[in-house]
DNA sequence: ACTTGATTAAAACAAACGTTTGAATAAAAT
DNA sequence: ATTTTATTCAAACGTTTGTTTTAATCAAGT
């Protein structure tokens, strides 16, 4: 898969980051575990924080094209507001979980890389991945208004960021399941069904009646 | 608040860390910041993991106690079966989030802290860890599957899951929901009610009707 | 006043960090 | 065959890391 030195890198420095997270994973790691020079990093890539972002462009950008993709056949399949709430999740949440299938393509590995992420960007990557991420998400707010009519806005951007939330740290943290519960009758790597689990469990959050704010308990 | 120089370190590092990361923060930026020499820490605390322990056994055996009282609360107030599912989830959820309102006691601090643990758990705290959470996983494991008779065993397992991964998520990155999408109408400050709309959420997730599983596409 | 024990202070420790350098090597072009 | 260009290599750069050491300071106890 990796012929030229540049992606060895890459894959090497994906695979420890993603376990390690990025403080912790020094250069010597990653050209150690890769095979090749210590100079070799800042040669090709300049520095480690350039390294770390183009881990990230390698993934999200194709990424975020198919998100979209299956967005456009949505609203070619469907009109406007006839599509169906789990097939806008399953359109935003099914690529980046899917990935975590294919085990050879390295996208299991990425995928805990982006997970961690989401609650360490300190790494000079905000700018990039706002720009990577906000058009995605801008498209899919306005599909899920069309599909959600009733929701107010603040409630939608809410229950976006709750799944979001919910996809990133299932993407990041399928171990935390074991460490917290001992949870014998949970396979973390069948994704199959955790995708359909999860698929339900955020359709039903998503599209739960919008609370009286301020007003009652239960709503 | 802090009076000896053991809580003017826990109160510092508790900040640094959750701003920067385990690895990020150095004990030379905690004793700036505290104010206190460098050996302080390892006179006190005799590591830079046993400190990170130490932050961790304060904060988190009160909010599991206090979870584990609301949840005996509920118990006497209804008889097993119908007990309320919001309540349910507020008596998990609440305690954490409640934390984030009272600024004052550092608790808000606390949280980011705590939702980073769940993603960079490598810290030789997991079997600390795994004593203080098992014992709270376990009963209220066993009271939703009262309350939610129908559900299979291992898709309650995946749901509880799911609502301790969006807690985490909720508790360590706000900031993020600015970071992807420019949320003008929301405020993530405002706890009272995204606790609320939080709530919601996980309480339709996880009443939700059970999906057949590898059979249907929709359930 | 003196001693004891606990805490704080400044300085140094070896190790690891990201990065740079300059020579050696390989591949390509002329 | 020779020059040019791209890449790899070993070594060192100056910092920063967690930790340790030794002396100074403080608060009681006798």
């Amino acid at each position: 898969m990796a012929r030229n030195t540049k992606d060895i890198i890459l894959d090497a420095a994906e695979a420890l980051f993603a376990e390690q997270g990025f403080t912790s994973t020094s250069l010597r790691n990653i050209t150690a575990k890769a095979g090749v020079n210590l100079a070799a990093v800042n040669y090709h890539f300049g520095s480690k924080n350039a390294l770390i972002a183009a881990i990230f462009e390698r993934r999200i950008i194709p990424m975020n094209r198919i998100r979209l993709a299956r967005l456009e056949a949505l609203n070619q399949q469907h009109s406007a507001e006839d599509i169906p709430l789990e097939g806008l999740i399953e359109a935003f949440m099914g690529p980046p979980l899917e990935l975590a299938r294919d085990t050879d393509k390295g996208g299991a590995i990425f995928l805990k890389l982006l997970g961690r992420m989401y609650t360490e960007p300190s790494h000079d990557l905000q700018e990039e991945i706002r720009e990577m991420y906000g058009p995605v998400i801008e498209r899919f707010k306005d599909a899920f208004a069309r599909v959600l009519p009733n929701l107010p806005a603040d409630e939608l951007y809410w229950r976006m960021h709750f799944m979001v939330g919910l996809l990133a740290y299932m993407m990041a943290g399928t171990d935390m399941m074991r460490l917290i519960a001992s949870c014998r009758v949970c396979d973390p790597l069948d994704t199959r069904t955790m995708i359909q689990r999860l698929r339900v469990f955020v359709a039903a959050g998503m599209g739960a009646a919008a609370p009286v704010p301020e007003l009652s308990e239960t709503g």
